[in-house]
This record gives structure tokens, sequence and C-alpha cells, in this order.
DNA sequence: TTGACATGATACCTTTTGGTATCTATTAAA
DNA sequence: TTTAATAGATACCAAAAGGTATCATGTCAA
């Protein structure tokens, strides 16, 4: 891996640790929004949000259109290649009884 | 997803965040080792490198068994599962160009 | 052109995080 | 039974993270 692609990795990581920032690729695997639309769904204020979406950004999980005085912030699945891509490193070890249980969780999420 | 789910996928998110735990996670997919193993890899103290397993157990990515006075650290490669069972909520997102993308990410990863 | 709307930028504050240093407890071995 | 090795616990520090408040900027519409 170079390290352009950790460096990736690493923000994209970093962008997922947020609970906050995970809920907020979910509104955004529903549609595109603008920030004052996603941040009607928080409890906190246009510029935290935006903070958000700036470590959204530069984790390269979404992409920001400006449209008049508006900008649309979209999901960029491309984002999720680095963490992945780590992932896979890990494919040995997942049995069948590991993607079962993923199955399971995966069920009972919203 | 129950609050237990939520606080399970959070601790688990959060020790993937950070790069020395990573690579601490790839060194125990090559084998079991001690703190004292996992520190002769990393330039911090042993301390420093406690807290980075403990945050590992905590996310229930790695297993603890005492022998002796040694105490042996695991992958556990179930405690993956909160991270790919949010992933999942986005596969229909992952369409061909993206599987191409991070299946040419793992080729290029050590 | 004025005014309202959507957003960006900055300063500031508090909590968390990653790290060190140090001390204590337990276990194996001479 | 000393003594050395392995590890846990705690106090402390600097930097990063998450948040607010405030001000500046650009754009649309009357």
């Amino acid at each position: 891996m170079t390290a352009a692609q950790a460096d990736a990795a690493q923000n994209t990581f970093r962008a997922l640790a947020d609970p906050t920032r995970r809920d907020i690729l979910r509104l955004l695997g529903n549609r595109d929004m603008t920030i004052a639309e996603v941040s009607d769904s928080f409890d906190m204020t246009r510029a935290a949000v935006k903070k958000h979406l700036t470590v959204l950004s530069d984790g390269g999980l979404i992409t920001v259109r400006t449209e008049g005085r508006t900008r649309i912030n979209a999901l960029d699945p491309q984002g999720f290649a680095p963490v992945l891509g780590w992932l896979e490193y890990f494919d040995d070890f997942w049995d069948d009884r590991l993607l079962a249980l993923k199955s399971a969780l995966e069920r009972n999420q919203p």
C-alpha cells in the first residue's frame, strides 16, 4: 500500500468512527441533501454538521456540488473502497459462522 | 438495531479508527502475541500498547487469555461483524466498478 | 439595489485521545 | 526465599475532536 493510500484509508476510517457521521451517510443513502436538510435531522448547529460533512468529504465518502446558493451533498460509494480493501486482508478468518452472524445483524438493522 | 448493538458498533468503529490499532490487528492475524511481543513492533511504551489493546478488546476485535504470568492476545474475527453488518446497508451502492476497485486495492496491499 | 437566505470561516471552549512516567501486583526461576 | 520478568493501574500532559457563537460571503428575488 502506498503512503497516499494509507492516508486515504486513515481519513476514511476516521470519518466512520463518529456515530453522527455514520448516520449522515445513511441519510445521504436515501437522497442527496443540502447542509440545512442534513442539519434538520440532528440536534446540533449547522456549523457542527458542516464540520462532520467536511470530515466525510476528506474521507472520500461524500461529494459536494454547488447549485446556485445551495451546496448538495451526495454519498460517494467509492469512498468505502479503502475500508473494504483493508477488511479483505482478514477474509481468511471469516468462516460460515461469522457470515451467518453478519447476516443476522443486518436483518436487525433499520 | 438495539442500543447494545449500536454501542458495540461504536466501540468497534472507534477501535478501527487508529492506524496503530489496525496494524496490531494485522500482527495478530499472523499469530497470537503477548503485550511485550506486540510492543516490539512499535516505537512506543508497553503502557501505550496496552491501552490500544484495551480499546481493541472493548471493540470485541481481540480476546485475551492468561497463561501463567503472560497474557496472550488473539484476533477475534467475530468482532468485525458489527462493521460488516453496518457496511452491508450500502450494498446496493456497490456496483461492479467499485468491486473492481476494491480488488485492485487488495492486490496492492502487503 | 436592498434584503433575505444558504453557506463558509474563524475563534473559542470542553472532553476525549494517545502518549509517558511511575508504582504495584503476580509469577517463575535461581 | 530472593530476584527478575510480565503485566496492570494510576497520574499526568499535549494534542485532537466535537461542539457553540459569531461574523463574513455569495446568491436569489422583490
